[in-house]
DNA sequence: TTGGGTGCAAATTCTTTGCAATCTC
DNA sequence: GAGATTGCAAAGAATTTGCACCCAA
């Protein structure tokens, strides 16, 4: 599927979530939509907020904040406390990997995030809801590396 | 182990780790470390004020902050960050565990910690090693599920 | 004795909230 | 037009920081 064909869906999954769900479908709310496809990376709320700021357009933090929220109410974004600042969001729509090896700089700074899907993670799941006689409903794994100083990784 | 005998190795420890760092071995540290080892659970920051408050002793919050770190370092705990609320600890010698199911109330505050462990945790690690070309040093898994209304679940 | 540590309060950072003005339905 | 949404600024919550005083080495 082509960038905008995707957007496209996007937009309209959004919309039937807002209809659905008694909200209105404000053009603030299809900006940050937009400009959070249009990253192909882990964001925070900062971010947004900038790259729409520098785009000539105006909003509020807390306009951020509550958009952000609806999106993920609606499935098409998922958030992550990596550490203790700002939380991390990233689509989830046509990303399904909930697995990632999170490359930190000495600093405890994030160098880059990699993404992967183990079928074993789903097994250990299915054992664990059967063990513990509860419903799991989603997850996430980390692993922690250090960036490379020698010969390059295959991402 | 008898417990005093393991508190006595984990105090023997923390002060071997302050001296080999030029830390000073203060009556704080060694309360704060004795505190912890008194929990059986998850804790955050003020818990752990909280209870030396009420064993009607002083203490500021900074010292708290400031001797978690120090036992972050020392890999006496481990630090968790489940929501964008305060950070949870929990020891970490005598519990390799890195695996936990948290048990979420509707409201997202957390119902109970169910900590496991898995070797086919271990596997997938040596895979991403192998492929991925570079070292993992450590991991975190959750897996998320909601309260229990019906039978009781074999903990 | 002396520099690291503590305690307090103020500062910071991230997020939420209250409320008047505004816009969707 | 009614009520949800926005924007702003102020409030909150968690954590960090600055600095005078104190104490472990």
């Amino acid at each position: 599927m082509a960038h905008k064909e995707i957007l496209l869906h996007i937009r309209e999954r959004f919309a039937k979530f807002l209809t659905e769900n008694q909200h209105r479908k404000t053009p603030e709310r299809f900006t940050i939509l937009e400009t959070i496809y249009s990253i192909d990376d882990h964001f925070d709320v900062d971010s947004i907020y900038k790259i729409i700021k520098k785009n000539g357009m105006h909003m509020s933090r807390a306009t951020v904040y509550n958009t952000l929220e609806l999106l993920l109410q609606a499935g098409l974004i998922r958030k992550h406390q990596f550490s203790d600042k700002a939380a991390f969001y990233e689509k989830s729509l046509y990303n399904n990997q909930h697995d990632h090896v999170i490359v930190l700089r000495p600093d405890g700074s994030i160098d880059r995030i990699i993404e992967f899907c183990d079928p074993r993670i789903d097994a250990i799941r299915k054992d664990l809801e059967q063990y513990l006689n509860l419903k799991i409903d989603a997850h996430d794994l980390y692993f922690y590396a250090k960036p490379q100083t020698d010969g390059s990784p295959k991402t």
